[in-house]
RNA sequence: UCCUGGCUAGCUCAAUUGGCAGAGCGAGCGGCUGUUAACCGCUAGGUUCUAGGUUCAAGUCCUAGGCCAGGAGCCA
């Protein structure tokens, strides 16, 4: 037996009397009642104290409890349709409280909008605030049913090293760090190169952990450290690997909305819209994409936005060009065939269209963007060794990458699901800061 | 790196043509038995980002700098 439950059970517990351990979200006093919103980390609840229910002292402290102060409330638990909070409708008539410690008053969060800067300096409190709570819990879903979707159909996950050689695709900037007497080490911005030799042992495999871009990028889609979920399948083309990646999202979806319904709601979350989110997906070619461009520009009023979506085949897709696809569509979209030239150099080539390759971005709705991208591997020893040559990249640095097309080398494919791009599309927020706990941007380290 | 915008009370913002520094929330005190961003009364709270400049007078205009945000590029 618990000494106390949690406010995310408390319907279970109608006419008994509980204990609660949490904290003083706000409160609201009215004449002989003073109404404390309390947290505990699994809801939100509102107790009620009633003056003639309680010794003048007690009703006096609770009356004047700063937000933020941390109690044990012993109470009765009852229906009510009026009280606020996740799940609502339920609260708690005080008859004792204990004060754990009484919070200092001058507690900088109000629950009201705050501006980003503030928001941000202050984001160790900021995560207390419910919308922020509601984002979190659903994150930590969404990484749960992922897990949950890869481990019940043959997956098995590896990690893969966060410190390592060499650029892995060479394009992009890298946080670098001294490593003893071997010169630089870099912080990984993907585990995939070694997840392609995990698969030749283990079939199929997924590496989940953090990953550094050191871009210049400052948007609200970009965070300099992420998490990301990569896939990796032996055996697997590129039809293949549209089909995991559908099942997979759809799985975590509805996931989502089996156990995270109250906090979609909290956030005003138009639920109908992940309703719909259920596998198969359109998939088109960035050839057809293209096209549709071309004629969504033609039918552009505005004349900036038309500007933006200029375009010319061979160039990758920007964010304008990705919303305007995405707007046309009620689920997520594959795009695939990209042009070789803008993709990275271990894509397999189009089988009779060498200037095409066999990659593919799956595109969120709501002008939410890319949230998966992926590709079916370049299988050929001689072909990836030319690439590497092509780009210049360091030959020694992947000696053991290309060994793995020597040595029974299959067709297979994989992809990267960035876990707050996908969070934040679930929840419909503006900015993608606010799906991880302590985001790390271009201008912020702290806290 | 480039483009755009912002910086005034703890927070969110207002301040007309350059003319007394303001409000709401938060905080403190008091009132009210059903509050939901409660309401009502009272109190405290300011180096208007920084440094120069113009002016009788600068939150407002000029110059330089700082910080933050949004967007482009790049990417998940």
């Amino acid at each position: 037996m618990a000494d106390h439950i949690s406010v995310s059970q408390i319907s279970n517990y109608i006419g008994q009397d509980v204990v609660l351990k949490g904290w003083v979200y706000n409160r609201t006093d009215k004449g002989k009642l003073s109404f404390l919103l309390v947290r505990d980390g699994t809801g939100f609840i509102q107790c009620v104290a009633f003056k003639g229910d309680l010794t003048p002292e007690l009703f006096e402290t609770i009356s004047h409890l700063p937000q933020e102060s941390s109690v044990i409330i012993t109470g009765s638990v009852r229906e009510d349709k009026r009280a606020p909070g996740i799940p609502g409708g339920y609260e708690v008539g005080i008859k004792d409280l204990q004060v754990v410690q009484t919070a200092d008053p001058d507690y900088p969060m109000s629950l009201k909008d705050h501006g980003p800067d503030f928001a941000l300096d202050n984001r160790h409190l900021w995560i207390r605030m419910q919308s922020q709570w509601a984002i979190l819990r659903i994150r930590a879903t969404v990484m749960a049913a992922t897990r949950e979707w890869l481990d019940t159909n043959g997956f098995i996950e590896m990690s893969t090293p966060i410190l390592t050689p060499a650029a892995a695709e060479g394009t992009t900037t890298l946080f670098e760090t001294e490593y003893f007497d071997e010169g630089k080490a870099y912080l990984a911005q993907t585990g995939q190169l070694y997840n392609e030799a995990n698969i030749f042992s283990f079939g199929k495999v997924y590496c989940f952990g953090p990953t550094f871009r050191a871009e210049k990028s400052k948007t609200r889609r970009h965070l300099t450290e992420f998490w990301m979920l990569e896939p990796e399948i032996a055996f697997c083309d590129l039809d293949g690997l549209m089909e995991v990646e559908e099942q997979m999202l759809t799985h975590i979806i509805q996931r989502v909305l089996r156990d995270r319904m109250p906090e979609l709601k909290s956030l005003g979350r138009d639920i109908s819209k992940l309703e719909k989110i259920v596998a198969p997906f359109p998939r088109i070619s960035y050839d057809d994409a293209g096209k549709m461009i071309d004629e969504l520009r033609e039918k552009e009023t505005d004349p900036e936005k038309k500007a933006l979506l200029a375009f010319e085949w061979g160039m990758d897709f920007g964010a304008p060009h990705e919303t305007a696809i995405t707007n046309q569509f009620e689920t997520p979209v594959f795009v695939y065939g990209y042009p070789s030239a803008v993709k990275a150099f271990y894509m397999e080539p189009w089988p009779g269209r060498p200037e095409v390759c066999k990659s593919v971005d799956l595109l969120a709705p709501e002008g939410y963007g890319e949230i998966f991208g992926g590709s079916e591997r370049m299988s050929d020893h001689d072909l990836l060794l030319s690439r590497i040559r092509a780009q210049k990249l360091p030959e020694e640095a992947f000696k053991w990458y290309l060994e793995l097309r020597k040595y029974g080398s299959v067709p297979h494919s994989g992809f990267g699901m960035g876990t707050e791009r996908v969070t934040s599309w679930i929840c419909g927020i503006e900015h993608i800061r606010e799906a991880i706990a302590f985001p790390r941007t271009i201008k912020r380290v702290y806290p």
